[in-house]
DNA sequence: TGGTATGTTCCAAA
DNA sequence: TTTTGGAACATACC
C-alpha cells in the first residue's frame, strides 16, 4: 500500500527497465482497472515506446513517444513485477505489459484498487494533486501560509492529496511524531515554530524512508526496510523512542493513528467532554 | 468468524 | 462554503 516513498521507489527501480522499450502488446483481466476502456487503451499502447517515467504525488506516469501518457495508481495493494516469462501466472495478476524484446511488465493487484488510465490530459488526474513534499515549493513559509487559511484538524489535512501530494497514513503518524503534534490539533492552531518543526518532520520522514526503499508491512510491497525504523507508526504498546511513554492507537477520521501520548499532546478541545454531543 | 488493512471517492450532514 | 463521517470499492490475512 504504496505511499510517496515507496512509490519513488518503484518508480527509480523500473525506469530503467521500462524507458526506451516499445511496448507489443497490452492485456489485462480486469478491465475494470483500466480506463478509459481496455479495448482503446490495448489499441493507444500497442507498438508505442515509452520515453520516460517519473512520479506525481502517489501516480506513477509513462510518458509515450506519442505524447500521450499513461497514470498508473496502486492504491491500496497493486504491484509491479518485471521478468521475460514467468513459468506460471503471479499470483492477482491484473494486467501485462509486453515489450519486443519479449521482457513483460506485470501490474499485480489482490484488491482491485488500482487504476491504469491513459489520457492525453493527464492534468485531469494531476492538477488537482497538492504541493509536492520533497520539491522547492514545498517550503516551511508555503506551509504556514498554508494551515493558516485552514481549520481542519492536522491528520487529516496530511493524508488530503489535495493539499501535498504523496503522504499517507505511515508518514503522517511519523511526521506528527517527529514534529511532536498531536493529530487532532487544528491546522491553524500552530505556532511559527511548531510550523517549522512539521515542515522539517515531514522531508526528513519521507527522505529518509527513500533511503531505505520504503516500508515493507506485508506481502504487498517487497524490499524496503524502514518499517525497522519507525518510531511510532505500528508500535502500538512499545515504548516511545523518546521518553518511553507506551505509543498507543487511537482512530482519527476512520484510520488508524499512532502517537505518543507524552511527546504529542492534545489540544484542549480534545480533552473537553465529549459526552454531551446528544442533544 | 470478524476485524483490520499503507487509498480514493462520493454523498450526506453538520 | 468548509469540514467531517460513513459507506463503498474487492480481497487477503490474522
Amino acid at each position: 500500500m504504496p505511499e510517496l516513498p515507496e512509490v519513488e521507489t518503484i518508480v527509480r527501480r523500473f525506469r530503467p527497465l521500462v524507458v526506451g522499450r516499445r511496448i507489443a502488446d497490452f492485456t489485462a483481466t480486469s478491465p475494470g482497472q483500466v480506463l478509459p476502456n481496455l479495448p482503446r487503451v490495448r489499441a493507444h499502447l500497442r507498438s508505442r515506446r515509452i520515453d520516460a517515467l517519473e512520479r506525481r504525488g502517489k501516480y506513477i506516469i509513462f510518458s509515450l513517444e506519442d505524447h500521450a501518457t499513461l497514470l498508473v495508481h496502486l492504491r491500496m495493494s497493486g504491484r509491479f513485477e518485471w521478468a521475460a516469462e514467468l513459468p506460471e501466472e503471479p499470483p492477482h495478476l491484473r494486467a501485462v505489459w509486453s515489450f519486443q524484446d519479449n521482457n513483460r511488465l506485470y501490474f499485480c493487484d489482490a484488491r482491485k484498487f488500482g487504476r491504469i488510465i491513459h489520457t492525453r490530459e493527464p492534468d485531469t488526474c494531476l492538477a488537482p494533486l497538492g504541493v509536492e513534499p520533497l520539491g522547492p515549493e514545498f517550503s516551511a513559509r508555503w506551509l504556514a501560509d498554508a494551515l493558516q487559511s485552514r481549520k481542519r484538524l492536522l491528520k487529516p489535512l496530511l493524508l488530503d492529496q489535495t493539499f501535498i501530494a504523496g503522504l499517507g497514513n505511515i508518514y503522517a503518524d511519523e511526521a506528527l511524531f517527529s514534529a511532536k503534534l498531536h493529530p487532532l490539533r487544528s491546522a491553524h492552531s500552530l505556532t511559527p515554530r511548531e510550523v517549522v518543526a512539521l515542515h522539517r518532520a515531514i522531508r526528513h520522514v519521507l527522505r529518509k524512508s527513500i533511503r531505505y526503499d520504503g516500508t515493507t508491512l506485508d506481502w504487498i510491497y517487497p524490499r524496503g526496510r524502514m518499517q525497522e525504523h519507525l518510531k511510532a507508526y505500528g508500535r502500538k504498546g512499545q515504548p516511545c523512542p523518546r521518553c518511553r511513554t507506551e505509543i498507543t492507537l487511537l482512530r482519527v477520521a476512520q484510520r488508524s493513528t499512532h502517537i505518543c501520548p507524552n511527546c504529542q499532546q492534545p489540544p484542549p478541545s480534545a480533552t473537553e467532554n465529549p459526552a454531551r454531543s446528544h442533544p
